[in-house]
DNA sequence: CGATCAATAATGTATAGATAAAAAAGCTGG
DNA sequence: CCAGCTTTTTTATCTATACATTATTGATCG
């Protein structure tokens, strides 16, 4: 047997009153609106100080699981549910982890001159950028076509970075810290172009992810990346923070 | 003018602190990999208690901004990259937010049999559920058709419910409290039954998204929502955590 | 009866100190 | 020069205490 349960773990006090509080709620045995101890009561159910008993409640509190207010004590929180931590694996872990080879193409990389884009009421001005078209395969079948724009004010290492082998993704992720991102999913119809890239037919359908990065104001980059419908998708798994 | 650069808003001290630490990150001022000031030093330039720094920095590396060792110090992280702080707003909402009437109808409800499914090496025993097919309107237009399974031993309130005229999501996420929900995300092309549903013809692409949803190790519900393809995506913005 | 004000109970913040643990740095003996 | 030990730096945890803040409770007074 693989001894996979190792019980109670936990090898501080804080984090033990932590996670048995944590299970107490996550179990179902207290609901939502249900009334905690207070910190007083816990002190001595755990013979610890109160200050350790805080810690444990505040980092309860800080990940939404509960409620707590002056005077009134701590309650379990009702569940927001919209609120999660996310995960998405990287491209080539993705392939990898399906037991394929995973091979890169660099196709096209240019400069591309400044530009402005509109987005709502608000024009906003993007400088200079390198752009790279790239193809990933999954064992030597085309799996994305991503084209990429990186901008050369916010990010200036990306100038001389080699993306002929090393997919710009990547690269960027441990080269530039970023304070933002967001996400555009959508089903597309293959176009000629794309269809031609990633051998499929014409209008079959794609798995469209738009991503855009910034740090503070800046824009640092703009990813457009096409999936093929048939052989790829994205998972995400969430659950209470940490 | 409208006052809404408050510049240093935090009222407390180790909020103060943890603040600026994370401007100075978030502004490029120190690259990850970077050293910061130990927990005596930062005492020493905010003459406070070792405590109120160290609850400070716990802090910023609770939502792994920064990675802390024993003697080795406390350093920037590098950017994790696939994890953040994810909203999905729901389809009302979605619909809603832009100008189109919202409208909802379940086609189908009916009790199901228990059932086993197979995922990877073991198998998974569901039990009695109840099934609704519903289909989401925007402006009159079909946008969204929805299976959604709820398994009544997980949920026993689901059996009285009324999902004539309240879509099953939000009833769940307003009644039951989760632990964990993964989503998959595909591109597919309309079969001839979504392709009627959805008023478009066979072979478009749609957006598929599986969501399930658990509660420790029993499944509450599963949703197989199917989008139009050219009318709607799904956007997902995040940041670095708070 | 109802509004106002004071007491109280709960969490939030902060301090000062003690001890533990881990990992780097330095030092030894071969 | 390297292996193994010791020292030291730095974070981690915990205690005990103090005061601040805030929402409720209860009492007082009109």
């Amino acid at each position: 047997m693989h001894d996979h349960a190792p019980d109670t773990r936990p090898a501080t006090l804080h984090a033990r009153i932590r996670a048995e509080v944590e299970a107490r709620i996550l179990s179902g045995e207290l609901k939502p609106g249900d009334r905690l101890p207070t910190e007083t009561e816990m002190m001595a159910r755990y013979s610890c100080s109160r200050m350790t008993v805080n810690k444990a409640m505040a980092s309860l509190a800080a990940t939404g699981l509960i409620i707590r207010n002056r005077r009134a004590g701590t309650s379990v929180a009702r569940p927001k549910m919209h609120a999660g931590v996310l995960t998405i694996p990287d491209i080539r872990a993705n392939i990898e982890a399906r037991g394929a080879r995973y091979g890169y193409q660099a196709v096209l990389d240019e400069l591309r001159p400044p530009c402005c884009v509109h987005l709502g009421s608000e024009g906003h001005h993007l400088g200079q950028s390198r752009f790279v078209r790239s193809i990933h395969h999954a064992d030597d079948s085309p799996v994305l076509i991503e084209d990429r724009h990186i901008f050369l004010d916010a990010v200036p290492g990306a100038a001389e970075a080699d993306f002929r082998t090393e997919p710009p993704g990547p690269w960027l992720l441990g080269h530039v810290p970023w304070t933002e991102a967001e996400h555009r999913i959508a089903a597309i119809a293959a176009d000629p172009l794309t269809a031609r890239c990633l051998e499929i037919s014409i209008g079959m359908p794609c798995l469209l992810v738009e991503r855009r990065t910034w740090r503070g104001d800046e824009t640092l980059t703009i990813a457009k990346q096409v999936f093929r419908g048939d052989s790829f998708d994205l998972t995400a798994r969430f659950g209470p923070s940490s």
